[in-house]
DNA sequence: TGTACATCAGTGAACGCGCGTTCACTGATGTAC
DNA sequence: TGTACATCAGTGAACGCGCGTTCACTGATGTAC
């Protein structure tokens, strides 16, 4: 059906504005004009900017889940270190290769454009294909200070956000949270390169890091 | 002078605006609007927005640093463990309460806008400030796995552009920039909310990281 | 096989709004002699 | 003390451009009988 690809060249349009222009700069018009149609036509597909920009969001939710799912997939047979290991490196890459997709998801919010319900869950499924199958199960249950236990509950929440099994020791989902939120801290840096003027984070920083929560986790 | 009233006002309106609208809708008429001033009018104080926009980074930069500096002072004399955790919260508390300041240093890029060379060194600033007059001496040299040679010398880039002293140990300067990435990382999940459905790293999760982070420094 | 109708992508004009920047100018204030 | 001149904040009009969204419409294609 030729909708389905006018909804992809709009939609890869969009992201090429996305990437020179930022999210607040895509514009209905420039879209229609670089396909020859009249302004107006473009309606026929989204009914508004801001639906066009959550189409682009759940894309790009989903892109990243699959391929951070299969990153793990395929070192899982390697270990569960492996995995994680495999699982924050795509990420990183996805992030590298097509940075205004990463800021569209983690970025500081777009002005005006506030997102539905509809990207909580893909949302999740990205930090779930973090997690993995097995990663959970294999990081050992204590370890170190016992946690307060206010951060017990906050830590209890995403377990519920998340939907993940009852029995998940909050322990663990604390230190997987923290490694989760390192991984998007040193991407970020990465990315707009505004920590130290002109230093960047890089591989090799990057993959201590990671190798070091993995030793944290006690993953193997 | 009233010049420099005038600079004043235009900065707070630029200030809001950033709050309301995003960098991106920053409006050099809509502040000369709301000053009853003639769009043009504005042009007597910056040449062009991008000019405002680097006195807005600037200030930013600046009064960050100042904030994270006597936090640390404060509690150095509690000990340096303490002085890290001060200054770590002062960062936070800063962006929670300013996010669209913190976007504007740390968030992604505005499209169509390049910080100039000037805002290097006040970035340096804010990593100093944390880093305080003596966390990084209190940081013992050797611990856990060697690093690797290459990200030695990335480090060593760092100590540089930081203007840190010559005998600056790498492996003690490279954990700090872990924990500072890790630092942003969890600034920018609780500022964007988009990690996990809803869920806010917050207070105790937060002071848990920074925790850990002190007790693998070996800070006391 | 042929006709009547519905569907729907795309048109073109318009509404009402925004923006950054330039330019020649006015008019008040301050400075030098 | 008074006059001539320079400085400079602010004016108002204009240039040339952008945007999202609505609306009545055309014209081709597909569907039902």
């Amino acid at each position: 059906m030729a909708r389905e690809a006018n909804i992809a060249r709009i939609k890869e349009i969009a992201l090429a504005q996305l990437a020179t222009e930022g999210a607040a700069g895509l514009s209905l018009r420039a879209i229609a004009r670089e396909l020859n149609l009249v302004s107006s036509a473009i309606y026929r597909y989204y009914a508004s900017r801001d639906d066009l920009v959550t189409a682009l969001v759940l894309d790009a939710y989903a892109d990243l889940a699959e391929v951070v799912e299969a990153a793990v997939a395929r070192a899982r047979p390697d270990g569960e270190r492996r995995a994680w290991v495999a699982g924050a490196t795509a990420l990183r890459q996805w992030a590298l290769a097509q940075p205004h997709r990463y800021a569209l998801l983690y970025g500081s919010p777009i002005p005006g454009y506030a997102a539905p319900a509809t990207t909580i869950e893909p949302a999740g499924r990205v930090v779930l294909a973090l997690l993995g199958p097995g990663l959970l199960a294999s990081v050992p249950d204590t370890e170190g200070r016992p946690l307060d236990s206010g951060l017990l509950a906050q830590v209890a929440a995403v377990r519920a956000a998340l939907d993940l099994p009852e029995d998940t020791g909050e322990e663990r989902l604390f230190r997987l949270v923290a490694a989760i939120a390192h991984l998007h801290g040193l991407v970020a840096l990465e990315l707009n390169g505004q920590f130290v003027g002109g230093f960047e984070p890089a591989d090799l920083l990057f993959a201590a890091v990671l190798d070091d929560h993995a030793e944290r986790l006690g993953l193997r």
